[in-house]
DNA sequence: TGAATAGTGTCTTTCAGACAGTATTGG
DNA sequence: CCAATACTGTCTGAAAGACACTATTCA
């Protein structure tokens, strides 16, 4: 921060009396922004919510992220925020949530200089199904985005999203969070190939997970018309697991 | 955003009248703080400016990080207005400079609610050394935070941005930006080791760099009391690269 | 020649890739 | 029994860890 040696960047310019707060200029729209992921119909889903249509509102009846404006009084701090809205959409308290970056400038809102805060969310494709919102509904990722055009930078960010989930389920144990309490080895491996969009090695994925310290097996099984599958949960630390190497060496 | 769908979180309350821009409600403070890193000294440094103690000014005469109030006339976007709190403190246009988050709450800063974007910098030892400004300063890393009490998160900030630092050490080739555009190969592994706090094997070192479509022989060699080594510079793809494994898996 | 650092080679270990093979259920 | 899926084992290859070895300069 360091603003008190700010010598420009003033708007009003009335500033002059000593003694003033110094924070008599313009501040940016403060916002939050939500990508909530979840794996709905074997494929990677975002939920959206469509925009209204009222006087002076932007991109009317384009769809949009999950978020608002930060209430300074309602919220505490970002993350709150960020838990709050996912709650107004969704019902869901306390998912997978992490920070993905903010996005600020003169004109991606055009009522004026706005920056948001972007987090991305994973939860259980059960917990919001269909979501709590009457406006909010899934779309299936394509490549790097959803086929909807949009408001805002919005598809910018989903995309930024995208990247990121990918990038850290090559090495992490994110897709743990894309599933129920309880598990099969095949279940989460089938997450892993949806997200990443490729198959992996039946073995080596077995043999990944269960030599991490990350799930353990519960007393049940899961039967079907075949041989039944071993149920697992993960283990108490709900911070996800680093390896140190990515699943397939691209290329 | 989605801002529109907002039917809470106003301040003023003052937006009964149909028609009004639905904006009249307090925005928080907006900022933008660099970690700015170096490795001076055979140490990993980041530097620190030391607020002043004017009327209203908190954290009077502690440091903190170069940054800033958001200059909505000035700064089109949050990585310009970074850009700019960087030349303005080192005089360099452009090093490595990548988001690392935002810290936003209620009670960071004593004036009031308030978010910073934060990025982080890497830069060459003598590219700022003295720094331009007269009130920064360069401050080693001990362990994951430096010496001084830093004002408001700012200590949060920059543990934050050293973890990552460490973390994306281990599969990339961010030290490279550490270093002058030409540098030999011992000299990118002590960089390395410097920002890892640990040795590395030269063998396995030099097969990783060298496989990896990095850097680049240039024709002249670094000559000294020893043998010459060969001098290196980055291919032209500024982008760093990723690897599919870390360097020690940990353990 | 010797100190010092640059750079290479070799053996071992680890773990993913490939894929064959065995195990256990329901029908 | 057969189909289907769960799970295991075995061979191979790529790359890191360890460390000895060679190479090239200056003093």
């Amino acid at each position: 921060m360091t603003d008190g040696q700010e010598t420009t960047g003033r708007k009003g310019g009335k500033e002059g009396g000593s003694g003033g707060t110094g924070l008599d200029f313009a501040r940016p729209l403060a916002t939050v922004d939500v990508v909530i992921f979840a794996v709905r119909a074997d494929a990677l889903q975002v939920l959206l919510v469509q925009r209204g249509a009222g006087a002076g509102e932007p991109f009317p009846h384009a769809f949009a992220l999950p978020g608002g404006f930060v209430d300074i009084d309602r919220d505490r701090d970002l993350e709150a925020c960020a838990v709050r809205k996912l709650k107004e959409k969704t019902g869901v308290a306390s998912p997978y949530l992490e920070q993905l970056g903010s996005w600020g400038s003169a004109t991606r809102d055009p009522r004026g200089w706005s920056a948001t805060h972007a987090y991305f969310a994973l939860m259980p494709a059960a917990a919001a199904d269909p979501p709590l919102a009457a406006d909010a509904q899934w779309f299936p990722v394509h490549g790097e985005s959803v086929k909807p055009r949009l408001a805002f930078d919005h598809g910018e960010i989903v995309k930024a999203a995208v990247q990121r989930l990918r990038n850290k389920v090559e090495y992490t144990s994110l897709p743990a969070y894309l599933l129920p309490g309880e598990f099969t080895l095949p279940e989460l491996q089938r997450v892993y190939e949806i997200v990443l969009d490729r198959p992996l090695e039946k073995s080596a994925f077995r043999t990944r997970m269960l030599s991490a310290d990350l799930i353990e097996p519960v007393a049940r099984m899961r039967r079907g018309p075949n041989r039944p599958a071993q149920l697992y949960r993960l283990k108490k630390a709900k911070a996800p697991v680093y390896f140190a190497r990515t699943f397939n060496p691209p290329g």
